[in-house]
DNA sequence: TTGAAAGCGCTAACAG
DNA sequence: CTGTTAGCGCTTTCAA
């Protein structure tokens, strides 16, 4: 092990019972101030790290808190695992980061391994289901399961309708008339309500819908899917994409096939993540609350893990659109 | 807690001893099929987790290890504990990610954390310093600390200079007389090496050296230095960049100084990340052996944790130049 | 093949 | 203010 020297090490060395060192490492008071000098000291000297296994394991809890996120190279992803982390580490909680690749097996063997770790609570960026670990609580982000129900599961999500309405209504405003949406056909939750928006924005402006679906997200199908799109004579001069990478492959294909962005065909991208900072041209994307939705989630976790009232275990965060060079007019 | 039924509960209900049960789940052999049947329908009954935090403390080890990170929203960082997350988990090892934002204090209260968690060992991706934990086996992955020593502690590292040099060797086979090197000035050990290896090629190639140093890291601050650097008058027709992040912003300097990327000036980046496949113009980056680097780290790390003799506690691992279009000739 | 029991390091009730 | 001690859930030795 790591370390055999122990409270009872720290005791006998201070001439003190394991009783009052414990009492002073956790300030509970009930000792001198002098006690408290030559426990520290020992301490010190002994460069002591006191077992959080067998502290948590006495207190029936730990401080740990399970991530569970389907992608952490996703930009998006990336960014608010970062931001849990520094909230949680704020609190004074831990935390352990599962990768699920969207394996459905391998989420479970990571909950499984979350359960046995005895995590005071679970955060899932995955969307993939819903559990029921009933006597842990869980809170999820950004994506919403399969299974959902209101009433039962703590959910903090974006407000998807409002930022495909928000991309879609940019490009109507920026004159464009013949606008598709492109997604990814393993449609997942957001990307329906994505694509709800951008119906919703259509209808208003009497415009007609198209539709690019693209097998799993990733540059390259995008680019290739939108050629294709191209080559079947359909015409384009607006592309609302579900999110930023999509996005980025479909401009790429517009480029091969010598449409130019924005000139040509203007594009929206969706997460407002690096790519579409960088992207040359710069990307029109819709920007999420990031930190807004990683506080909500970390205060409805620790709410429900100590069974305060909570007004509401649901939470819609609103979105902003974030004007870059792809939906520039060119007047 | 999560769950207050024991292996006491599974006993009694399986009419069994705990030490049998225990003997079950850890397939100790012992006991009769009859009885291991009696007891995983209990266990699948009562949805049964075994507490992980009793068995580490009985056992006095942990399956879980330690990464402490500089900035996982990087994403040449967040590859790396992707594929390592992956591979120990792969070992039955959990992962404890830690971000340190390049905080010393914040580092030494994760690491103090990680300690008290017990963990099987540390992987530190962040070069900040060396760290002495005695009991607890530590491997540095990709970023040499601070007082570093080859006899005494473990290093992952990618063949800086290699890459140094070849990036720089492309710049001038492709007829570059003008070459700088932009790094940032808060130069860790990376930086520098692939600085030295910047210089070898120059010196080969009886050219002149140029140096651009940046701030922090970022696309702005190096598109605001690259301007600087023209503005003075210098000459630049060829740019070797530290990491990819400067790359992007340096191009997009130079672009807003009307010179055109690769045609006025050619730049390469380092890292190989999604920046440099994705940025238009795309950029001949350095790529590194990741799963190779992952690889060996966990290798290693295992190999100290379970006081095997090893070969060597140092590795180098060899990269290659990816050319895409901003080292492009335009013949 | 099985069970009883000690003990991992810690906290907290209880006694002083 | 301080010490003694039971017990958290598990593994493992020893005995049967």
């Amino acid at each position: 092990m790591s370390n055999s020297i122990n409270m009872k090490t720290i005791a006998e060395k201070a001439g003190v019972s394991v009783a009052t060192v414990s009492r002073v490492i956790n300030k509970n008071g009930r000792f001198s101030d002098e006690t408290e000098e030559k426990v520290r000291k020992v301490i010190e000297e002994l460069n002591y790290h006191p077992n959080t296994l067998a502290k948590s394991l006495k207190e029936n809890h730990t401080k740990v808190i399970g991530v569970v996120v389907s992608d952490i190279t996703n930009p998006h992803f990336a960014r608010l695992v970062l931001e849990l982390e520094n909230m949680l580490f704020a609190h004074s909680y831990s935390t352990v980061i599962c990768n699920t690749n969207e394996n459905e097996e391998l989420e479970k063997r990571h909950i499984d391994t979350l359960i046995s770790q005895r995590v005071s609570g679970i955060i899932i960026i995955s969307g993939l289901k819903v559990y029921d670990l009933n006597e842990i609580p869980v809170v999820y982000l950004d994506q919403r399961p399969k299974g959902y129900q209101m009433k039962n599961h703590c959910l903090i999500e974006t407000d998807n309708l409002d930022g495909g309405y928000l991309a879609t209504k940019k490009l109507i405003e920026a004159g464009c008339k013949n606008i598709a949406v492109m997604y990814s056909f393993e449609k997942d939750y957001s990307q329906k309500v994505r694509i709800k928006g951008y119906k919703k924005a259509l209808k208003e402006a009497g415009l007609e819908e198209h539709y690019i679906a693209v097998g799993k997200i990733s540059t390259d199908k995008a680019a290739t899917f939108v050629k294709d799109y191209i080559d079947k004579g359909n015409k384009v001069d607006g592309l609302m994409c579900t999110n930023d990478i999509l996005a980025v492959g479909a401009i790429k294909g517009l480029q091969e096939k010598q449409l130019s962005v924005p000139e040509s065909v203007k594009v929206t991208g969706f997460d407002d993540s690096i790519l579409a900072q960088l992207y040359y041209p710069s990307i029109s994307s819709i920007q999420q609350s990031i930190d807004r939705m990683v506080k909500k989630t970390v205060e409805l976790l620790f709410a429900v893990m100590n069974n305060d009232k909570v007004d509401s275990i649901y939470n819609l965060s609103p979105v902003k659109l974030v004007e870059r060079d792809s939906t520039k007019t060119t007047k």
